[in-house]
DNA sequence: GCCCCTCCTGTCCCATGGTACAATATGAAA
DNA sequence: TTTCATATTGTACCATGGGACAGGAGGGGC
């Protein structure tokens, strides 16, 4: 498998005995001193993966750096490894999302359960961000008209009332809801509205006008 | 405020010393000695309101309580309070969604923090119930051959094919197409898609025929 | 047997959406 | 200046959706 396991952790032979395990148990492991190394050296395309942390390291501690990760919008889930496991930061850790949280000594066996649901999990995250991400991409591609009629097309205007609202004629408004099918790739109203839905795009459309 | 704070423990002392500060801040309580006897007692309508639970308790535990609210499909939020946190314990009571995790002895101010958190929770949970709950209610409105169109439709087909699709004729499917714009309440096909997105029914509409 | 619901079908007619043939105007970039 | 993208508008024509007016067939409950 091609799945990378990130090591963080600030005890050098620690990291070592970890990814000597890790290695032999068939993952490509990349080990880091600080939160500051891996955020420095983790490229734009994470790949397949998962991250191991430790609580206190120096500077930038796990939790922050998980913190740090979420803004960056990163999908790599994160496995939080540590020996000192208080409730509170176990709690907040697992809120924010991080896929478990173990503490030291761990057994490979367990560990590598907890890796291989990480890696489980990413996997389908992976897929439905690369999913929204081309969506996302068909949407930016809209010129600003095209995306106010978008708007109004999927909360269920129709061609008179949109081209009223923009100030134009229905005409023009076909011509631009003909530009929205087209660039979206989509065949039917159905799956554009389907689209804004998930992109969580969209004001239910109840009232007409603002 | 109207809401209740449900507490499940089996330490007698405890129950009561709880709920008589819980008292005093303002809040409505009802106690529990058992797993079972919330089970039992309380109502289908569950109110506002947020459950604290022990995790050690004779008979059910308190995790064992937390999954089989879930399977029933309660909203309350679940405030584990105990005296034996271990580490995978917690890791799975908020993993199966419990708003928090405390350990006693608690200050009154953590707890009501707590507390305060998992009730505007609650709201929140309530409201998307009620709202899904209500388009459900339409959608077990539909007839049989109402639910066949209704699918149809929000995949994107058009009369004609889902005439062809359901062996029968455009004008039949015109009439049901009907009923179901008139059952669900709705005046546009986008209205129609996005109630579907939330429901999950929607099987993308990418293939025609089985 | 009768009533009601579901499912099915039909004919007009009109509103709406979609497309094919156009064309004009404006501003920014090359 | 030329070129391009954007926004705009027009006239047809046809496909589709939807309402108004009907009615028939079958099954279950009263």
């Amino acid at each position: 498998m091609h799945a990378y396991v990130h090591i963080v952790d600030d005890d050098a032979s620690f990291r070592a005995a970890l990814e000597r395990r890790l290695k032999l148990a068939g993952y490509r492991v990349v080990t880091y001193a600080s939160a500051r190394e891996l955020l420095d050296q983790l490229p734009d395309d994470e790949g397949a993966g998962c991250i191991l942390l430790d609580v206190r390291i120096p500077g930038m501690s796990g939790p922050e750096l998980q913190g740090r990760l979420n803004e960056l919008g990163s999908t790599l889930p994160i496995v939080f490894l540590t020996g000192h496991a208080d409730t509170a930061t176990t709690v907040q850790a697992i809120k924010a999302g991080a896929e478990d949280f173990l503490t030291k000594p761990i057994a490979s066996e367990q560990l590598i359960e907890a890796i291989n649901r990480a890696l489980a999990r990413h996997e389908l995250a992976r897929g439905r961000r690369t999913r929204l991400d081309s969506l996302r991409a068909l949407l930016a591609k809209l010129t600003p008209r095209e995306r106010q009629v978008f708007d109004l097309i999927v909360c269920g205007r129709i061609n008179k009332q949109i081209a009223h609202e923009l100030g134009t004629t229905e005409r023009t408004i076909k011509a631009h809801r003909h530009q929205v099918m087209e660039k979206m790739q989509v065949q039917s109203l159905a799956e554009l509205v389907s689209i804004a839905e998930q992109l969580g795009t969209r004001a239910s459309g109840g009232e007409v006008k603002a």
